[in-house]
DNA sequence: CGTTAAACGAGAATCAGTCTCACTAGGCGG
DNA sequence: CCGCCTAGTGAGACTGATTCTCGTTTAACG
């Protein structure tokens, strides 16, 4: 998917952009997360980021990934995606409003991505009836895998 | 709403019913717990329904109300709901199937419900074009409430 | 090149949630 | 009705993710 890697790579120079006219210096680890979340095609966990950037040969503190975290999702360039495990997971937003949501195997734990059109404009039109502004929204499905549920029926 | 109401008193009936069903004895603490989750509206976290019991006189403890919370959620008679602040929240799941889903507001951190059928049967679709299937779904909207739009527009 | 403060890494602190253990009490046979 | 057996319970220790603190590094700018 090209069109997608080039999306990615919008994403971090526009997320560095932001960054800098945010008045955020340049700083090497922050510079990392960025890179790194724009090649991920889903969402990671802080620790999953700290642990491929150290693989990677940067030492990045796990303080300063939260940090950079926290300031990309202040400035809403990263979405928090929590799939009910204990951990956040982060992922880029994507400037044109596309995104995905997440689908989470009770039995294996495994989570799928899946994008749904009918979903999305449900949501749009659910905003104009509430009395409450729509930022961000996040769907999470729960239930068995294809794998799972083939292997040991409707696993619980 | 009467009508609420008693739908609420059916599902602690029901619960305690299950429970009993698969074997286990009559604790204090779990009847408890069980009622008054089903006197809730809206999601409780742990720690709230330990406090409440504590102020009615029911000296539960926080490990028991988590247990009973986990059994019940095994069973499929609480929905675990976490919107993201890093507290599970817990609400009954009504047998007939009908939920709502939750609004935060990221400026006061109002929760509120919501139910719409147009997203219910978006979701329902959905399962069968997945290869997924879907036990349980959350969906979870974060802009900012009502009060907080028009008082410092769309907050940040 | 020197100054200044943002950014950084390491590790301490915090806090929700889980686990352990000794004690209590529900269910049941005698 | 009594006593046994075990599920259920409360208190508190433990765990692990996230946040905070602090001394050091380094980007930006003159």
């Amino acid at each position: 998917m090209a069109a997608s890697a080039t999306r990615r790579r919008d994403w971090a120079k526009g997320a560095n952009h932001a960054l800098r006219e945010a008045g955020h210096r340049a700083g090497g680890a922050r510079e990392a997360v960025v890179e790194l979340l724009s090649k991920q095609s889903c969402c990671l966990s802080a620790q999953e980021l700290c642990d491929r950037l150290g693989e990677q040969g940067s030492n990045v503190g796990l303080a300063s990934v939260y940090r950079a975290l926290d300031l990309l999702h202040g400035m809403g360039l990263v979405q928090r995606v929590d799939l009910g495990d204990g951990n956040l997971r982060f992922e880029p937003i994507q400037p044109g409003g596309e995104h995905h949501h997440h689908a989470v195997c009770d039995s294996c734990g495994r989570v799928t991505a899946f994008e749904d059109e009918r979903l999305e404009s449900a949501l749009e039109r659910l905003a104009g009836r509430l009395r409450h502004s729509i930022n961000a929204h996040e769907v999470v499905i729960h239930g068995s895998c294809g794998r799972c549920s083939s292997s040991s029926g409707a696993g619980a």
